[in-house]
DNA sequence: TCACATTATGACAGGTTGTCACTTGGAGGG
DNA sequence: CCCTCCAAGTGACAACCTGTCATAATGTGA
């Protein structure tokens, strides 16, 4: 992660590196990208960069953090939307992330997801995301009481099963899929997870 | 890929590239390794190494891909052993992988994908073999008759479920995780997605 | 033997990265 | 006002890397 020294930066500063990393960044993918170019496009000599991040790598996590938190927002969103329900919220997380009618926020992140998509995005946004007591607030406010089996692993097992169809139609759509085909397929593998998942009783 | 040339290379040549390549590949990972140590390593002229491939990447990419050939005969042998049942295959392929009983074989390739963990190993194990006929062999011998829908695209769609969540419990593996533990977490999973996909009948 | 295509080779230009010795700046004490 | 101290800034530098290209070697069929 940054350095202290980075965050106490005048906010100046820190946002035209964070400008010009993510121009590196959606320009080319990982791998290629430079430092060099990095430090020319922000005006900061070479030193100063080292003093900030360890590495390219570094920084590169730090705007995938940042877009994080944008994309736990948007899930917060989607699941008040669908009322505690997980199995609805999953295909409105998927819209707010690709249908027109919300797209262009975004279109940054995904320029750079889309760059770099032999990177696990899954990794990215839920892995990191572990230890993090947002998305644990974020759980806390789903419906579990028509679960088929009501203990803590098992929920975390469904949302699992859940994120994972995200995250494949996410990458299914940044290699050029096509919207209302991947959201279809996505729709069909969570209503699989959804009879698996509920009692007998709820499933409609 | 590599180039023709490659393939026309004596195999005492080649031998020794892919040595050197899967030395340097399994002692760090992608964005460290080295074109110049591969080469010193199998003694060959920078020239030629430019001859057989593109560049890091492509060589790289040609390991994992006779790596996806071993586990697609490891997946296979599962299907057979299930008589056919996917989700009972499901953890049969996970054993294969990482149970004491069938592990060695594969370390080489184990190491590689650890180190690149942050590579997604489902586009490398899947994506790439979107158009491989092997999987689609392989599949063909997978028993459909339960199931709740009989179309193809309900078939499809429940293989991916399976799939992601076969990756999902390597990469927790490659992570340090405990076979027990991920082994019984992948059945969790894998029978929401078999209540889910099997007619009422047809679960036990 | 000759012409032609394929393959081999390593020097080279141009780029990259991380470090380090040194400079600058600001805050606080005497 | 000066001095000290510590955090931050700086850019030249060594060490490394990659992809290319002109040239040499090798094989092949007529």
């Amino acid at each position: 992660m940054p350095t202290q020294t980075f965050f106490r930066l005048p906010e100046e500063k820190r946002e035209r590196l964070t400008k010009a990393a993510w121009e590196e960044f959606t320009r080319v993918r990982l791998a290629e990208a430079s430092i060099n170019r990095i430090i020319h496009g922000a005006q900061i000599p070479r030193g100063s960069f080292y003093q900030y991040f360890e590495d390219k790598e570094d920084l590169f996590f730090y705007l995938l953090d940042t877009m994080y938190e944008e994309c736990l927002v948007l899930a917060g969103e989607a699941l008040s939307e669908a009322g505690g329900d997980l199995f609805d919220a999953t295909p409105k997380v998927f819209d707010r992330l690709f249908d027109a009618r919300f797209r262009g926020e975004l279109a940054r992140e995904m320029t750079l997801l889309r760059l770099n998509d032999t990177m696990d995005v899954r990794q990215i946004l839920v892995e990191r995301a572990k230890p993090g007591p947002a998305l644990e607030a974020l759980l806390r406010r789903a419906d579990v009481s028509r679960l088929r089996q009501t203990d803590e692993a098992f929920f975390r097992e469904v949302v699992e099963l859940l994120i994972f169809n995200l995250m494949y139609a996410m990458r299914e759509m940044l290699c050029g899929g096509d919207f209302a085909m991947q959201r279809a397929r996505l729709c069909s593998r969570v209503d699989i997870v959804r009879r698996g998942s509920l009692r007998e009783e709820c499933i409609v």
